[in-house]
DNA sequence: CAATTTTCATTTGTCAGACATTTAAAAGTC
DNA sequence: GACTTTTAAATGTCTGACAAATGAAAATTG
């Protein structure tokens, strides 16, 4: 592990890039402890600080663990599923609101996404994640239910639809796309009379799944795409006209 | 902006934790400055160099930049494609290779995703993708070519499929799919006969988007997913059987 | 001898203060 | 007015120090 003295770089920063070069290509395996910060400081000819910063920097990418203590130190991260959603989540859900991303665009790549597991969910769903996808329909019927509860079971319906897939790196991206898009989703406010229609399809999608009919599940999910779309629209263009403006359905960020 | 004493996680994550809930909330708009590291450790009663951990931990997530000088400081950070394209890659990558992902479950997440990306691209290709396609075909089927072009080449393909669709949400989220398997897929060594399979079938992919024929798309895609997927099995049980053990299909991480 | 307690060295977490370097605005000069 | 110099503010880095946690080894005790 060496750093480029010409370059221009902060010192952590490029002292962070080469320990994590040395984690990406293997040469320390995970569990593997790093050396003490005083001794990184004389291998790198820096400073305590300066190594601090740079473990940090590690650390935020969950790439390392600290413990303190006798024995403790800075171990090499094995990057579990649940930090890696996370990571995926912010990043998305960053990504999404800085750059103006159109709620067509958004959606659209979505629910491209979610077909892509449709036929793989219809044929290898289990009873539970049926299950699953049966309660959270029923919770969405009720009528009392706030628009963030449905906006969160909606969230653990198709969260279920693509673990039934039972491919985990499957799994693992869709849960940026769609979690991601939950703020932009809870923009529209769900009418009584579009989480009928939205719970029909949600009805119909299980049922597909339930016959193990990969092209009913792709149908429902392409109407629901659709509706989702046109409903984001007309409420997107209705705001438009009460402000007086153009209506338009981009930039809503 | 405020911390909880109680904690006992670190000072510096709390104070990371509490300026990223002040971006993604929107409290913090992008381009906006900071207080100084001084005036921050001043807020929440600590010292700069903890507060400076803290910004290093954000900078690595790429949700702050910092400029020195007078009137320097750091600044809420616009997320761009290309920073959140690395995060997702590198994030990506670590999870395939620090949880023995198989081969075949990696890829089958790959293929799925980048179907779903083939009605759009045949849709909506220019010419200009065509062309890159085509350029990259051409490539392929150089015979003095090294394994690491073909594989760079065969990842520039499979982008300028993607990026045909037209949607830079889908195009961020097959970034990571695609570049984070690399490694994965140097581990075969391309013969002169897949090769040639290979290039076919790319052809073939070309010639759909071409016509505009999002079938034939998909068909050579499914294609190209079992017969991928086919190599690595016989290369992997080959490689088995050299070492004397029982050929595997998993577990190649 | 075995179990428990204490000591202790190691390592991270935090702090204070200092200096170097960069940067752009403000002041000065022609 | 255009150019140069000064200057203040901010980050980048270093030194040195102490606090707190932690597990191992040593000491103590039954």
């Amino acid at each position: 592990m060496k750093i480029d003295p010409h370059s221009d770089a902060d010192l952590s920063a490029q002292i962070a890039k080469a320990i994590r070069d040395a984690i990406i290509s293997g040469e320390l395996i995970f569990d593997e402890r790093l050396p003490s910060e005083a001794e990184l400081a004389d291998q790198f000819a820096v400073s305590r600080p300066t190594v601090r910063e740079a473990l940090k920097r590690l650390a935020a990418q969950s790439l390392i663990r600290t413990q303190r203590g006798a024995f403790g130190g800075a171990f090499v991260n094995r990057l579990s599923y649940r930090e890696a959603y996370n990571q995926q989540i912010t990043t998305s859900t960053l990504l999404l609101s800085m750059n103006g991303i159109s709620f067509d665009v958004a959606c659209e790549a979505r629910f491209a996404m979610e077909r892509a597991c449709a036929p793989l969910a219809a044929a290898r769903r289990s009873a539970d994640h049926l299950a699953t996808m049966r309660a959270e329909i029923h919770r969405q019927a009720q009528p009392g239910l706030t628009d963030e509860a449905f906006c969160a079971s909606d969230v653990a319906f198709h969260r279920a639809l693509v673990d039934a897939a039972g491919n985990p790196v499957l799994s693992y991206q869709l849960a940026g796309a769609v979690e991601a898009m939950q703020p932009l989703m809870n923009m529209i406010t769900f009418t009584a009379r579009s989480r009928e229609q939205i719970v029909a399809l949600h009805e119909r999608i299980a049922d597909g799944a339930d016959a193990r009919d990969a092209a009913r599940v792709t149908t429902a999910l392409e109407e629901l795409e659709a509706y989702t779309i046109a409903l984001a629209r007309s409420i997107l263009a209705e705001r438009g006209a009460i402000r007086g403006e153009t209506p338009q359905t981009n930039g809503v960020a």
